[in-house]
DNA sequence: GAAAATTTGTCCGTATGTATA
DNA sequence: ATATACATACGGACAAATTTT
């Protein structure tokens, strides 16, 4: 339940509420979430605070959006493996917004850096990238 | 300046002048945006509007919050190195709710994930922790 | 110390646009 | 053509913490 008194935010309650319900499956990868507007009559508060829990699951990587049809659960990419060579270093980040449009990210997806030694640098997106050593 | 007739969205448009500002350096780490009500003034725009633009920032790393003290630009953590052993793999993604608490992440600072080949899990910030070969 | 101003956080309501079913 | 759903943008209001007066 939403207790609008309490002391977290209620964008954060809902977002949590939904979060759970991914993480026990109640909400299964693929699966919609109820639309912006249900949630909102659901609970008893304005839409504009659902995008806010909404917006805040999107930042985590756990739902996307495909306008208009809806919100869903995330389904997992299938993994590849790239080997770090001798004398790379990897990292990681969140993109740039120019970054998504060009490597088509969705949000909340970071991206792993390698830098060579000679200081080249490669991108690859963590929702399908693992690194390993050769 | 900013166009609202322009095709990208005013905050995207907000959110790229700012962007530049502190790739040029002209907003240095450490230095504090205007507020959101003088943005707002600024440009003509809402503060909502404004508020979009900094939570895109915020999402990509580039600032953080210090409320009600102002938005910063992020200062670069010193790195560490930590090594993936033989049969690891490694990758990267955001942080959840509860591990950006125990490790005191920043918005928008995702994590390294290292698994070994006997399962066992490790994570580090990735704003702090660069992999590499031994 | 006290009061006022400043700044970000949260929440609501409304309106319009755009793409899909 | 209608309805649905998300995106963008505006406005207002109050709270909480800090800084300034």
């Amino acid at each position: 339940m939403i207790d609008p008194s309490a002391d977290r935010a209620v964008f954060r309650q809902l977002a949590d509420l939904l979060r759970s319900q991914i993480e026990t499956g109640d909400l299964a990868p693929g699966e919609p979430l109820p639309s912006e507007r249900r949630l909102a009559q659901e609970h008893g508060i304005s839409r504009t605070t659902v995008r806010q829990a909404i917006g805040q699951l999107r930042t985590e990587g756990l739902v996307t959006v495909d306008r208009p049809r809806g919100t869903f659960v995330r389904v997992p990419e299938p993994m590849e493996i790239v080997t770090l060579a001798r004398g790379e270093k990897a990292g990681a980040r969140m993109p740039t917004d120019a970054e998504r449009r060009t490597h088509r990210l969705g949000e909340g997806v970071p991206v792993l850096v390698v830098t060579a030694a000679d200081g080249t640098v490669t991108v690859h997106p963590a929702d399908r990238v693992q690194l390993a050593r050769p």
